[in-house]
DNA sequence: GCATTCAGGATTGTATACAGTTCTAAATTC
DNA sequence: GAATTTAGAACTGTATACAATCCTGAATGC
């Protein structure tokens, strides 16, 4: 039985507001407003806006208060470099430091996981099925400030892949999934051959494939919030 | 006039005791006298506790607190590993996106900052020239991502340079600060040239190369905490 | 003697009050 | 009419009180 404090509550509650646009980017949080709206008082709401922060999903200013931070299209450029960053050279250290058991134990986690991959419509799970893969690579660089950066990019990048999940028809999609599935597999096949320059480059390709993927996604979110305000503005 | 309010203040304070082992790692941070002991109340030291948290200090775990995390020598790998990945693609980018006017003032800068960096006794003063070398490069990645991370492991790596050049000699500690400028400006020449792939390679070398120097400082920081701890003992 | 229970103290978690600051908009001046 | 000033409302910053939880160690039973 795990325990979960209230403040994660609230950092959950919040963060899911930030990336559901629920707080538009740019806007200044109001902490009373907002602490009555999810049932505590101002002192957790704080705290949890305070480890939001330290997440890049909200800035503060002293005597101004919390704000929602903006994800515009360089901004999640800059993420998915940040990610190839990442990833990159933890599948190097994957390819030197991971043991044979290991691997095949992701081998066996690769083939358990295939029929949900193909099968799953949801497109929540599907977004944490794809960061699970990439998160067990990191797993295996034994490294864990690697792991902790990653899981971190995954938070703010999640929303981005939904967006962009949702907007695409149940066939293209079932069909990405399977050329996704089949890049994991190369990927797993460059880990065995324990070579990292090969690996890393197919790794930086997997990834960097989903670039345009992601700007689109975000431009079409922006849609999303933008146009209910230009009908704001009509009716004014 | 830059408004840096009481918060900040107990983050750079309680930042500083982490650092200095005034919290030793492990230990459980007793609020109510870390905050009295900074002049200031509960709440506002827990907002700086939190973030202090996300910034990989410290740790937190619901109903039991706040605990100083430990930096032992697994870590300290962990966070030069983590900067080779962040630094190497931050180059690779900056090779392809620096204006000819960026790299013009950089190499400048570099000049400019030669004299100080030879003459410079100051440990304190040092260590953060040699960080500003590193984050400027960050910063001709045009990535803010990149650029955030890099100063939160600069931020946690920067104790164990600290000990590290206090524990040498001033007469080796020149000669090193020599060898390292040079390791910096053939960092500026592989950026002119603009092969990602070859400035890469020097800054990967030159992280690396400071890893022994790194872990053997970290041995010398614990000897500092434990040995008084042994000490205390004795005296029982 | 060893494990277990339980009370008391210590410490964290949250609410709330109030002080200090910033923002808003009406009033004033030119 | 535009710019400026200035109350006052709204909001953030901090202290403090109290509730909830955890930890310690002594008492109890086996």
């Amino acid at each position: 039985m795990k325990k979960t404090s209230n403040v994660d509550r609230l950092i959950e509650k919040t963060r899911g507001m930030a990336i559901n646009f629920e707080l538009k980017p740019g806007s200044r949080i109001n902490e009373t407003a907002l602490s009555r709206e999810l049932g505590a008082s101002r002192t957790p709401l704080r705290e949890a806006l305070n480890r939001l922060v330290a997440e890049g999903f909200l800035t503060f200013q002293t005597g101004k208060g919390f704000f929602c931070r903006a994800l515009d299209p360089k901004r999640i450029m800059d993420l998915y470099e940040a990610r190839v960053a990442i990833e990159v050279e933890a599948i190097r250290l994957a390819c030197t430091r991971a043991t044979d058991a290991e691997l095949t134990v992701f081998g066996a986690y690769l083939n358990a996981t295939e029929p949900d991959y193909l099968n799953k419509m949801d497109v929540s799970d599907a977004v944490h099925g794809d960061e699970d893969f990439h998160l067990y690579i990191a797993r295996l660089s034994h490294n864990d400030e690697l792991l902790r950066m990653l899981e971190n990019l995954n938070g703010r990048i999640r929303f981005v892949r939904s967006v962009n999940l949702k907007s695409i028809h149940d066939t293209e999609r079932s069909l990405r999934a399977q050329t996704r599935l089949s890049a994991h597999r190369r990927i797993l096949e460059a880990l065995l051959t324990r070579d990292g320059d090969v690996a890393a480059d197919i790794m930086r390709g997997h990834i960097e494939r989903r670039w345009e993927e992601a700007t689109e996604a975000v431009q079409k979110a922006y849609a999303q919030i933008y146009v209910p305000d230009e009908m704001q503005k009509e009716m004014t």
